[in-house]
DNA sequence: CCAAAAGTGTTTGGCGTACACCCATGG
DNA sequence: CCATGGGTGTACGCCAAACACTTTTGG
């Protein structure tokens, strides 16, 4: 009577690494697909939660258990033929995590946004999606801070905007509006000298989920 | 082996009438939440796309086929005991409409969302969900025409952002932002004067998806 | 001393708000 | 002629872009 369907929840997990935009995929090495990229999922338990099932996948299959990974629903995708082998619900998560290594074990690794052309299923569109939502999250967040290690200059902070966002910042603007948003950045004391040049503060991420005002990307 | 799992469609679906921002409902009629207002949904079929499950549930369950109704996904809900039967997976979308009569047949009727209190499952929640997300919407895309008849004036169109985001507006600073912003309105050249007044002049919808630059709503 | 990067001060222009004012109808 | 709502002009203030300038390190 009532139709029964498996659902998987896929993740879409970004860093910033290098001067790339990179997602952590695995290559399949069986049909369908095979030698294609693709995101890390898992099929949902019966008495588990999505959030639950999204923290299972990290830890389980896409090898980051532990880590410091912002996690939230990004779509689901369901139209019948998204699986050549049976209809499957996929339940997507985006996933902002900081340049962590990436697992070996589990065959993940890290790949520039921008060469992963060739993905299996829909997972270039899933993916696609999730750089989309990443993108405007910085714009009204302090998710930017989620690239980053647990304590961090202004200067690597504005690089991660610019590698998301693909556009060069003003240094000198943007250290006033991000030190200027309250909550946003909390001074630890400490500075470092690793980029060179004049020390710069080290900051930690501050208690705001949402920036007032927003850092409104440039638009051309 | 794999879990299967039955996955609903569930709509909010909002209009303003009169001075309020209501949701479509029906009157539970057998328990669970007896009594209780619960949104339209129904179960998506093995065949069929989640946006063709839910202009399904909108034609045969909400009672409106064919009305020019804004359908997008919300969200999806999937802890295990949010149905005390069994566990449902639902899948949210939300639904903005102009102010029609609702179904009798389909035992629908409007609500104000204030006086929803009292809501089956999780509904109030995923109702509440689906507020919010229109009232961010109708800052950056312009979806406010979506609660208009196909012909409305700029005055008609300002109380439908008064009453969606419950604050007054200045109406010569709202009739200059919407005039101004490309694509959003369309002049028909005919007048009204069913508000009193000076004749207003009419507007059809323009094909602009995202308002440039952004309608921000007043923040205290 | 010089290069390099951090951080500050200042100018300027665009945009949003507030509000005075005029326009066009019904009664 | 007045009430009512539609629509326009304008001054002001804030904020962000642009950029000159100072500070503090390494070599």
């Amino acid at each position: 009577m009532v139709p029964l369907i498996p659902v998987s929840v896929d993740l879409v997990v970004l860093t910033v690494r290098g001067q790339a935009l990179s997602a952590l995929v695995w290559r399949r090495d069986n049909p369908p697909y095979e030698g294609h990229w693709a995101l890390s999922g898992g099929f949902i338990q019966l008495d588990e939660d999505l959030p639950a099932a999204a923290a299972r996948v990290l830890a389980e299959r896409a090898g980051l258990p532990g880590a410091p990974v912002h996690l939230e629903q990004l779509q689901t995708y369901g139209y019948p033929d998204r699986d050549p082998r049976r209809r499957v619900l996929s339940v997507a998560y985006l996933g902002l995590a900081p340049d962590l290594p990436a697992s070996t074990e589990a065959h993940m690794s890290w790949q520039p946004v921008e060469e992963l052309t060739a993905m299996a299923f829909d997972h270039r569109r899933i993916m696609m999606d999730g750089v989309e939502r990443a993108r405007s999250k910085l714009e009204y967040t302090s998710l930017g801070a989620a690239f980053c290690p647990p304590e961090f200059t202004v200067a690597e902070l504005r690089r991660v905007y610019e590698i998301v966002w693909g556009r060069l910042l003003d240094p000198r603007n943007f250290h006033r509006k991000v030190t200027n948003a309250e909550g946003f950045l909390i001074p630890t004391g400490r500075t470092t000298t690793r980029d060179g040049g004049r020390p710069a503060k080290l900051y930690r991420r501050g208690p705001a989920e949402n920036l007032h005002p927003p850092m409104l990307r440039p638009r051309d």
